[in-house]
DNA sequence: TGTACATCAGTGAACGCGCGTTCACTGATGTAC
DNA sequence: TGTACATCAGTGAACGCGCGTTCACTGATGTAC
């Protein structure tokens, strides 16, 4: 019995994780439950033992897209945090070619307000999470109004990578990318 | 003859409105053929005069908004740039609000790099038109490396739209917007 | 000017297809005695 | 320990539906004489 639910949580867990990665590189309207559970190995009719229905699986897969985001937030603006090092990780060539298990934020906002309520307000607090993070880690640096900075620093990184993933040509993307890291460093005082 | 033409054109222009407005606040791939005829008043089958596929109507849509997006862009960084005037329109609460009609940008750069290959060609013109803006705009002020800077500028822009259309409370996200507003008017000078 | 014909923008039924979802079933695994 | 039974994760065929696209047709408009 405890084998038999623990083998059911692992294989969850597994269409959750190629969920999340799907969504992230499709968009969440850009994957279907057929295509989703043949990438996990297993056919389409065995889903609704997992999940009550495509938009429950879409709310899950954003909240696991989160927790991976948040660790990656957690490693750099944790206990001593280092946001320069967070803005050239963020904005670097390795997270600009990582979409698959990159940060949720560039690939889906621009959806998240048409997305079913449940997975929308999962998102509303992955977003707090980044922003906290940020504020936080402003704050260590002894800046003034670091909620209202936070804010600006994080729709600059967002956007940044936003824009050079919609470009076609990698050069501009990263000459792009590469504006906002200096812009970013500059404007903080990490120059 | 020049009647019957005329009228074609017209039609065409109709349609390509109403999918302009339609991928802005649904996504390129949030719109059926159907749905967007019948928006324009006429029936799904007479697409085909019009367009050669879904393909080929979702390119000319990405058009048709960056010239609106232009016209924008003249008006506040043309012959006499009011660079001010601008971030403050661009994250008002009115443009915030304007989904259908605005910049097309935060809706659809995260969706771009999944878009088919003309669409994708327009939308890089696009964003180019909207940088260039920005730089003359920046020259004029006499920035140095206004080319950095515009990218840069150009990223938060977009990234505070993008991410205050994501929150489920309009509260949040207009305070996410002024922060962006305040932070880009201080960092370029225009506090 | 009036009539007969040609054009063609737009109609609406039909197509094949993939979607989300349902369901009867299978067969491996855990439990009871 | 060995056997008979219960459970249930996963299978695969089937459903109704909306999609993009096609096509034979209509009827208003422009042209020719």
């Amino acid at each position: 019995m405890a084998d038999k639910s623990a083998h059911k949580a692992k294989t969850r867990a597994r269409i959750l994780d190629e969920a999340a990665a799907a969504i992230r590189s499709s968009g969440a309207q850009g994957i279907s439950v057929a295509e989703l559970m043949k990438r996990a190995g297993l056919t389409h009719g065995g889903f609704y033992a997992h999940f009550s229905s495509r938009d429950d699986l879409v709310a899950h897969a954003i909240d696991r897209m989160f927790q991976d985001s948040a660790m990656m937030v957690a490693r750099f603006l944790g206990d001593t945090p280092d946001l320069g090092a967070f803005i050239d990780y963020y904005l670097s060539e390795t997270a600009y070619r990582m979409v698959e298990r990159g940060c949720p934020l560039p690939g889906l906002s621009g959806e998240a307000g048409r997305m079913p309520p449940a997975a929308r307000t999962r998102f509303a607090q992955g977003v707090g999470g980044f922003r906290d993070g940020i504020e936080r880690a402003l704050e260590a640096l002894g800046k003034a109004d670091s909620a209202t900075l936070a804010s600006s620093v994080m729709a600059e990184l967002v956007g940044a990578m936003t824009l050079a993933r919609s470009m076609p040509d990698d050069g501009a993307a990263l000459a792009f990318l590469d504006a906002s890291r200096r812009g970013l460093r500059e404007r903080i005082g990490l120059a």
